[in-house]
RNA sequence: CCGGGUGUGGCGAAACGGCAGACGCAACGGACUUAAAAUCCGUCGUCCCGAAAGGGAUUUGCGGGUUCGACUCCCGCCACCCGGACCA
C-alpha cells in the first residue's frame, strides 16, 4: 500500500494552523534568537488560480524557512495578495460582477491552494491591497510623496515646508521655467559679469505664481506630457507596461497623446536607484537590466547658433509662435530652445546632448526631433512647404509604424547652423530618427562614428569626417564586410610584395608598406578596390586611408580611439580627448557637461474603477490639495456602473454623491475629488513593510519592528518584476528612507530570480513527403512507425482526420528500441522537439489540484524542486513526477515495512541499535551536503543526497534510531507532512518544526583508507588504495607499483610526479 | 542591431581546475506473480578488440590557447533562449 498522503498532508496543515506552528516572535520576544525575513513576491490572485510557477518559488522559500527555523532562527515568512487590477476588473465588467466579490473568490480559491501545498506562512500577518485598512497606508505613503520634494544639495526627500522656508530665505531663487537653484548670487558663489538676470525671487512671485513652483517641486505631481494612452484598456499606461507599442496586459495598441496626470518623481532618484545597486546581492544580469532602464549617460550639451539666413526672407511671426510657455514643471526643464538674454529672433539657437563631444569636430550636419518647436522658425520660406509636408507624415504615423520600419527619412530646413569650434556652416535636418522625448530633441550628427548618422549621411549624401581614429579590429571588419558583399571569403592580411612575396601585415615596416600602396593607389581609385587589389595592406596604412577619406566606408566606427582631424584634442584618446573639449566648450561659453537618464517619471494614474482612490481634492483651477492624515482612508466609492467609459474621463467621475466635498474651514468652496486612481503596483510597492506590523492602524509600521526586521533577507520571485515592482519599490523605500520612516537605504538584499516553467515537450513540425511543413499545433498522435527501409513519422491533422506521412527515415537515422525504432539525434532529422512557455492558448498549462490530487503535496513540491537548479529555465515533464512519488513511498516501506492497516501514528520499525560504520559515515556525510545545499538554495542535490542514503537504508530493518531521527529532521523542510507523520510515529508529541537540526560528526567524514585514481600524462591508468593518514612519498611509490600503471611507464623516463593531497596521482613520462 | 544567459547520454540533470555523466525518468534484462501492476536485483554515452573476464580509443556546441591536468580559466566562432531597441 502505497502511504496515505491525502490523510497525513490533510491532518497536519490542519496540526500547523490550529497551532500557529509558523508564527513569527515580535522583536520583544524574541530573546537572542537571530531574525531571518524570508519573502515570497505575493501573488495577484487571478480567476485562473495557482499554475505551478507560483509553488516553484514558494517552495524554496518553504524549505529555506523551514530549515532556518530548525537552524533557531526567528523567522518572519509572510504572504498576501496583490488584489487590485486590471484583471480583476476587466472580468467584472465582462461578467457584471462587482469586482470586489470576483476579488475575495479568488483570494479564497489561492489561499486554499497554498495551504494545500503546506507552506509555512504565519497566516496571522495575511495582508490584502484593496483592503481599506491597508491602502489607508497606501494613501498615506502617497501623501508622503506628495508633500515632499527632491532636495538638490541633500540629494534626498525633504518636506515640502522645507522648501517653502528655502525659498523665503532667498536661499532658493526660480528660474525662467519655474525650476529652483541655489541663488548663488545671494551666496556669493558666482557672479556672472554682464548677464541679466533671469531668475526670480520669492517675493517677486504673485501668490499663484508661488502655488506653482511649490507644486511642480512635489515628488507626486500633476503634468500635462504625453502620455501612453491604451484605448482599449480604457487607460494610460506607465513605459513600463508598454511593449513594442502594446499593452503588457492583453496586447492592445497604445497611442502617445497629452493628458493631465499624476506623475512620481522617480527621475530625482536616478543616481541613488543607479549607485546602490552595486551593494545588492541580486542575480547581476537584473542589475544590468535595471541600469539599462534608468539608462544613465555622462556627455556634454554643445550649443549651436543658427546662422543668419543667406539672401531669404527672414521668417515672420506669422506661422511662428514666441518662445516656449513655461510648462511649471521643473522636470521638464531642459527646455530645448534656451534663448540667450536680451537676444532676439535674429540670434536663435539649439543645444543638442552626445555622449561622444570628442567627435564635436566630425559634425558634418545637425538633426532636429520634427516636432522640434524650433524648426518653424529657422525654416525659409523656400524650403517652408516640404518641411510641413514631411512634418505631417510623420505626425500621420503611429509609434507602432515606426517600430517597424525603421528605414532613416528625413528634409533639409534650409538652415545652417554654426559649428562652435571651426565656425563653419553645417545644414540642419529634420528626421525620424530624432526623438523629441530623449534628450533635447536635438543632435549634432557625426557619421564617421555614429551608425545612424552614418546610415543617413550615406542616404543624404552628406560628408562624412573621421575624426577618431579606428582600432584594428574595425579595419579588419571593414575588408571582412567588403569581402562579404562580394561574396567571397576575406582577403588574407598580407601584403603581397614587389617581388610576389607574402609578407603579413604586421612585419611590415612603413616605408616599404607605403611603396606598396602607392603602387596601388595608381592602378585603382576607390578604397574597397583597392582593399580588394591588394588583399589586404596594412594596418597603417588602412587607417590613414581611414582618416583622410571616411567616405567610402561601410559602417561608422564607434568605439573609443585617439582624437585626429581635431585641432584641439589631437593626439588624446578618447577619455581624455572628452575632458578637455568640455572644458573648452566651458571655457567658450558653447556648452557644458551634462548627464542625461531613459528612466522617465512614472506616470501614477489609471482611468480605471478598481485601485486606490488618490487622497486629493482639486480646487477650481484644478490645483491638487491633500487630504489631512486622520481622513484616511479614503474608501473607494461603491458603483454599480464601473466600465471604463472609453474617454479619459474615469469611471469615479460617475459617483455624483462622492466626487463634490465642501470644506468646513473655507465655507461655501468646493473642492472636486480626484477622480483617477493607482496603479496596481502603487500596493505592492510596500507591502513587505506591513507584513512587520499587519494590524497597526496608528503607524504603517512600528519603528521598533522596522529595525529588527529589515532588510529582507531573501526574496524570491520572477524576473519578470525587473523593472516594475523592483524599481518601483526602491523608489518608494528611499523616499521613506529620507523621511524617516525606515531605517534602511534599501529594502531587498539578497533577491533570487526562479526560472520559468515551461510546458512540456512539444513536437514543433515535420516534413511531409510533399515537402510541406505543418505546425504541431494542427497535429495530434504524432509518432513514428517501423517500415520496411526506415520509420515514417506519422501524425493525425485535427482538423481534417487525414493521416499524415513525415519524411521517410533512413536506417543510420534511426535506431532500434524493443519492438520499435527510436530517432537518433540526428539534426538532418527535421523534428523539432521544444517546449514553450504555458499558457492558455497552447494548452500545455499544468493544474498543481490535479498533481497534489494524483501524488500528494509532498511529491509535488519534491518534483518541482528536483527538476533542476532553482534560478534555471526548465520544462515540466509529468512522466518524471512518479520518480519523487517512488521515493517517499520507499521511505515509508523503510521505516514502516508497509503494514495494510493505516495507523496514526504509524507503528515504526525503529530499534535503539548501533549503526554500522558504513552508515554511519554517509550519515554524516549526508548531514553535511543537505544542510549546505539547502543553504545555497541547492534543492535537487539536497534531495539527490537523501535518495541516496534512502536507497541505503532499503532492506535494513529495524532501523537504528538515531539514523532514522536523523533522516526524518533532514527530510522535514523538503517533505514536511511525510517527516511530520513519521515523527510522530518515533513517539514525539510535539511538531519538528522547531527541532534542533542534526549535527554532524567533521571526524566522520573522512574514510580510513582512500581511494586515489591515478593518472599517466592526465589519463586515468590505475587506482589505489591508501591509509587516509599516508605520506606522499608512499602514495608516489604505491601509484608507480601499480601493475596498470607499470606498461605505460616502463622504459621511459619520468619527467614529474605530482601527488594533490586527498584528490589523485599524477605521472608525467 | 545592442545587452545578458545557456549549450554535458534518449530526457531532466551532477561535477572547490583533479576519476565526466551523482540522482531521477525512459529503455533493456532478471526475480516474485496464473497474469498484470507494484516491488526487488542488475545493465545503460559512443565506437573498436574479445567467447568471456577484460582491454583500448573517444566523448561536455565548434576551433584555438594556458596547464602535469580544462565541462570548469582565456581568445575566436556557431546555435538557442531572455531582455532592450532609432536612447544621440
Amino acid at each position: 500500500m502505497p502511504y496515505n498522503f491525502t490523510r497525513i498532508e490533510k491532518k497536519w496543515q490542519e496540526h500547523w494552523l490550529a497551532n500557529k506552528s509558523f508564527a513569527a516572535l515580535d522583536p520583544a520576544d524574541a530573546g537572542g534568537m537571530p531574525k531571518a525575513y524570508v519573502l515570497d513576491m505575493f501573488p495577484y490572485p487571478s480567476g485562473a488560480g495557482l499554475h505551478v510557477g507560483h509553488p516553484e518559488g514558494y517552495t524554496a522559500t518553504d524549505i529555506f524557512s523551514r530549515f532556518l527555523r530548525m537552524r533557531g532562527y526567528n523567522v518572519l515568512h509572510p504572504m498576501g495578495w496583490d488584489a487590485f487590477g486590471l484583471p480583476a476588473e476587466q472580468y467584472a465588467v465582462v461578467k457584471n460582477i462587482h469586482p470586489r466579490e470576483t476579488t475575495a473568490k479568488n483570494i479564497e480559491n489561492f489561499r486554499r491552494q497554498i495551504r494545500m501545498l503546506g507552506l509555512s506562512y504565519d497566516w496571522d500577518r495575511e495582508v490584502n491591497t484593496t483592503d481599506p485598512h491597508y491602502y489607508k497606508w497606501t494613501q498615506w505613503i502617497f501623501l508622503k510623496l506628495f508633500n515632499s520634494y527632491f532636495d538638490p544639495v541633500r540629494k534626498q526627500a525633504m518636506p515640502i515646508s522645507h522648501l517653502q522656508n528655502e525659498l523665503f530665505n532667498e536661499n532658493l531663487i526660480v528660474g525662467p521655467d519655474g525650476s529652483v537653484k541655489l541663488n548663488r548670487v545671494a551666496e556669493g558663489l558666482e557672479e556672472i559679469a554682464g548677464e541679466v538676470r533671469i531668475e526670480r525671487l520669492w517675493r517677486e512671485l504673485s501668490p499663484a505664481e508661488k502655488q506653482d513652483v511649490i507644486d511642480g517641486q512635489r515628488l507626486a505631481y500633476i503634468d500635462e506630457v504625453p502620455v501612453n494612452w491604451c484605448p482599449g484598456l480604457g487607460t494610460v499606461l506607465a513605459n513600463e507596461e508598454v511593449i513594442n507599442g502594446k499593452s503588457e496586459r492583453g496586447g492592445f495598441p497604445v497611442e502617445r497623446r497629452p493628458m493631465r496626470q499624476w506623475m512620481l518623481r522617480i527621475t530625482a532618484y536616478a543616481d541613488r536607484l543607479l549607485a546602490d545597486l552595486d551593494g545588492l546581492t541580486w542575480p547581476e544580469p537584473l542589475k544590468e537590466m535595471q541600469r539599462n532602464w534608468i539608462g544613465r549617460s555622462t556627455g556634454a550639451e554643445i550649443d549651436f547658433d543658427i546662422a543668419p539666413p543667406d539672401g531669404d526672407a527672414q521668417q515672420s511671426g506669422a506661422g511662428a509662435k514666441g518662445p516656449d510657455s513655461v510648462t511649471g514643471d521643473p522636470s521638464v526643464s531642459s527646455t530645448p530652445t534656451t534663448i540667450a538674454p536680451g537676444s532676439d529672433d535674429s540670434s536663435l539657437a539649439f543645444t543638442v546632448f552626445t555622449t561622444r563631444p570628442d567627435t564635436l569636430y566630425g559634425a558634418t550636419y545637425a538633426v532636429l526631433a520634427p516636432e522640434h518647436p524650433l524648426v518653424d522658425r529657422i525654416t525659409p520660406s523656400a524650403h517652408r512647404e516640404s518641411v510641413q509636408a514631411y512634418r505631417t507624415q510623420v505626425a500621420a504615423r503611429s509609434d507602432r509604424d515606426r517600430m517597424e520600419n525603421k528605414e532613416k527619412t528625413g528634409m533639409f530646413t534650409g538652415a545652417y547652423a554654426i559649428h562652435p569650434l571651426t565656425q563653419k556652416r553645417i545644414p540642419i535636418y529634420i528626421a525620424n530618427y530624432v526623438l523629441m522625448g530623449y534628450g533635447t530633441g536635438a543632435i549634432m550628427a557625426v557619421p564617421a562614428h555614429d551608425e545612424r548618422d552614418f546610415e543617413f549621411a550615406r542616404k543624404f549624401k552628406i560628408p562624412i569626417r573621421a575624426v577618431v581614429s579606428p582600432t584594428d579590429d574595425f579595419l579588419k571588419a571593414q575588408i571582412k564586410a567588403f569581402a562579404k558583399a562580394k561574396g567571397d571569403a576575406p582577403p588574407d592580411i598580407s601584403l603581397p610584395m614587389p617581388d610576389g612575396s607574402m609578407v603579413h601585415y604586421s612585419k611590415l615596416d612603413k616605408a616599404t608598406a607605403a611603396k606598396v600602396l602607392d603602387a596601388h593607389r595608381a592602378a585603382s581609385a576607390s578604397i574597397p578596390a583597392r582593399i580588394e587589389a591588394m588583399g589586404a595592406m596594412g594596418m597603417r596604412q588602412l587607417r590613414a586611408e581611414y582618416v583622410a577619406d571616411a567616405n567610402k566606408w561601410f559602417s561608422a566606427f564607434t568605439g573609443e580611439g585617439v582624437a585626429v582631424n581635431s585641432p584641439l584634442i589631437n593626439g588624446l584618446p578618447t577619455a581624455e580627448a572628452k575632458q578637455k573639449l568640455i572644458a573648452e566648450l566651458e571655457r567658450l561659453g558653447a556648452g557644458h557637461g551634462s548627464v542625461t537618464y531613459k528612466l522617465r517619471d512614472w506616470l501614477f494614474s489609471r482611468q480605471r474603477y478598481w485601485g486606490e482612490p488618490f487622497p486629493i481634492l482639486l480646487d477650481e483651477e484644478g490645483r491638487p490639495h491633500a487630504l489631512d492624515e486622520s481622513e484616511l482612508p479614503l474608501v473607494l466609492p461603491e458603483l454599480s456602473d464601473f466600465k471604463p467609459t472609453g474617454t479619459p474621463e474615469p469611471p469615479l467621475s460617475k459617483a455624483k454623491d462622492w466626487l463634490k466635498v465642501e470644506r468646513g474651514e473655507q465655507k461655501g468652496r468646493v473642492y472636486t475629488r480626484e477622480t483617477n486612481t493607482m496603479p496596481q503596483w502603487a500596493g505592492s510597492c510596500w507591502y513587505y513593510l506591513r507584513y512587520l506590523d499587519p494590524h497597526n492602524d496608528k503607524q504603517l509600521v512600528d519603528p521598533e519592528k522596522e529595525k529588527y526586521w529589515m532588510p529582507v533577507d531573501l526574496y524570491v520571485g520572477g524576473v519578470e518584476h525587473a523593472v516594475l515592482h523592483l524599481l518601483y519599490a526602491r523608489f518608494w523605500h528611499k523616499v521613506l528612507f529620507d523621511l524617516g520612516v525606515v531605517s534602511s537605504n534599501e529594502p531587498f538584499q539578497r533577491l533570487v530570480n526562479q526560472g520559468l516553467i515551461l510546458g512540456e515537450m512539444e513536437y514543433h513540425a515535420f516534413a511531409t513527403p510533399d515537402g510541406k511543413w505543418v505546425s504541431a499545433a494542427d497535429l495530434n498522435d504524432l509518432d513514428e512507425e517501423a517500415g520496411e527501409s526506415g520509420v515514417r513519422m506519422i501524425a493525425i491533422h485535427k482538423q481534417t482526420g487525414q493521416k499524415l506521412i513525415g519524411k521517410r527515415l533512413t536506417e543510420d537515422q534511426v535506431e532500434k528500441a524493443g519492438d520499435g525504432y527510436r530517432l537518433r539525434s540526428d539534426p538532418k532529422i527535421r523534428v523539432d522537439a521544444r517546449s514553450f512557455k504555458m499558457s492558455k492558448s497552447r494548452g500545455n498549462v499544468v493544474n498543481p489540484d490535479q498533481i497534489v490530487a494524483d501524488y500528494g503535496a509532498d511529491t509535488f513540491r519534491l518534483y518541482e524542486m528536483y527538476m533542476g537548479p532553482l534560478e534555471a529555465q526548465k520544462p515540466w515533464n509529468t512522466r518524471d513526477i512518479v520518480g519523487m512519488s517512488r521515493f517517499l513511498n520507499k521511505v515509508w516501506r523503510n521505516f514502516t515495512g508497509d503494514p495494510e492497516e493505516d495507523t496514526s501514528p504509524p507503528k515504526l520499525l525503529i530499534e535503539t541499535i548501533p549503526i554500522s560504520e558504513a552508515l554511519d559515515r554517509q550519515m554524516h556525510r549526508v548531514i553535511k551536503k543537505v544542510g549546505d545545499d539547502i543553504a545555497a538554495l541547492h534543492f535537487n542535490t539536497a534531495i539527490a543526497e537523501l535518495i541516496n542514503l534512502n536507497n541505503a537504508m532499503t532492506g535494513l530493518s529495524p532501523l537504528p534510531r538515531e539514523l532514522a531521527e536523523n533522516f526524518i529532521l533532514l527530510l522535514a523542510p523538503l517533505a514536511p507532512h511525510l517527516a511530520e507523520e513519521l515523527w510522530s510515529g518515533l513517539g514525539h508529541a510535539k511538531s519538528l518544526a522547531r527541532r534542533p537540526w542534526p549535527t554532524f560528526d567533521p571526524a566522520k567524514l573522512v574514510e580510513a583508507t582512500m581511494e586515489l585514481p591515478v593518472q599517466v600524462n592526465g589519463k586515468l591508468r590505475d587506482k589505489i588504495s591508501v591509509p587516509a593518514d599516508a605520506d606522499e612519498a608512499t602514495i608516489l611509490a604505491a601509484a608507480l607499483a601499480g601493475e596498470k600503471v607499470q606498461p605505460w611507464i616502463a622504459g621511459k623516463t619520468i619527467v614529474k610526479k605530482l601527488y594533490v593531497p586527498g584528490k589523485l596521482v599524477n605521472v608525467v613520462v
